[in-house]
DNA sequence: CCAATTTATTCTATATTGTATAGCTAATGT
DNA sequence: ACATTAGCTATACAATATAGAATAAATTGG
């Protein structure tokens, strides 16, 4: 029943980059910031999938754009992060840094 | 087919428990690190799932010790971080760190 | 030595996440 | 109208997360 409490990986890497790219997160542009960012290759069906999962939960909302004029430019399906989304984000955060907290073998090793 | 590249949410912490408890890491203790430091609640299923999975990808290592002189005492299994875990963690603390870098909203809700 | 008790590990089952591929839709250009 | 393009949806399957019951190996008390 109760969803998890914290994020999973790739949930949290994809809820980081509608952060960072605040009202010009949709589809694509997510997939690239993590691709530019990480160099991970992702499918753009992971994403969404992961999206809609995020969504299920409350932790992003979306609403669709004004389709824009150019070949192909039909309406992206703009993300964002809600309240909830952020407290997960943090909640996740701080159990990681709790976790970390004096580890200088992890730091070092960077 | 192929291993993950990343940790998922829950092997993550397993091994930063691991990585404290060092040398007295065993099923028990990792439950307890993770509990005493960030408060959440896991069955001990849950852990040796994990230690099994994390072992099978060559992350961590484990041996047998001898039995301890108390009741119930019987031999623990401990684990150890290998240096392809160690490698395992960096990456994933580096995607996290460049999907977070300049994201004030972040540290500021924490 | 047997039963009870205790610490620890293993087995098993199920829900949730991660991930790719293929297919569908709505635009524009010719 | 049809080809082309950008973006989204559907679907399927593998891997992870998670709990609970079962099993094992010690110790202690009679």
């Amino acid at each position: 029943m109760s969803g998890r409490e914290y994020l999973g990986e790739f949930e949290h890497i994809v809820i980081l980059a509608l952060l960072r790219l605040a009202d010009r997160a949709y589809g694509v542009t997510v997939r690239q910031e993590i691709e530019a960012r990480t160099g991970r290759e992702v499918s753009i069906g992971a994403i969404y999938a992961t999206l809609e999962r995020l969504q299920a939960k409350g932790y992003v909302k979306s609403q669709f754009g004004d389709p824009t004029p150019e070949r192909g430019g039909r309406s992206k399906r703009f993300f964002h992060v809600t309240a909830k989304g952020i407290s997960a984000v943090n909640r996740t955060h701080r159990a990681l840094r709790s976790m970390t907290a004096g580890l200088d073998l992890v730091r070092s090793y960077s």
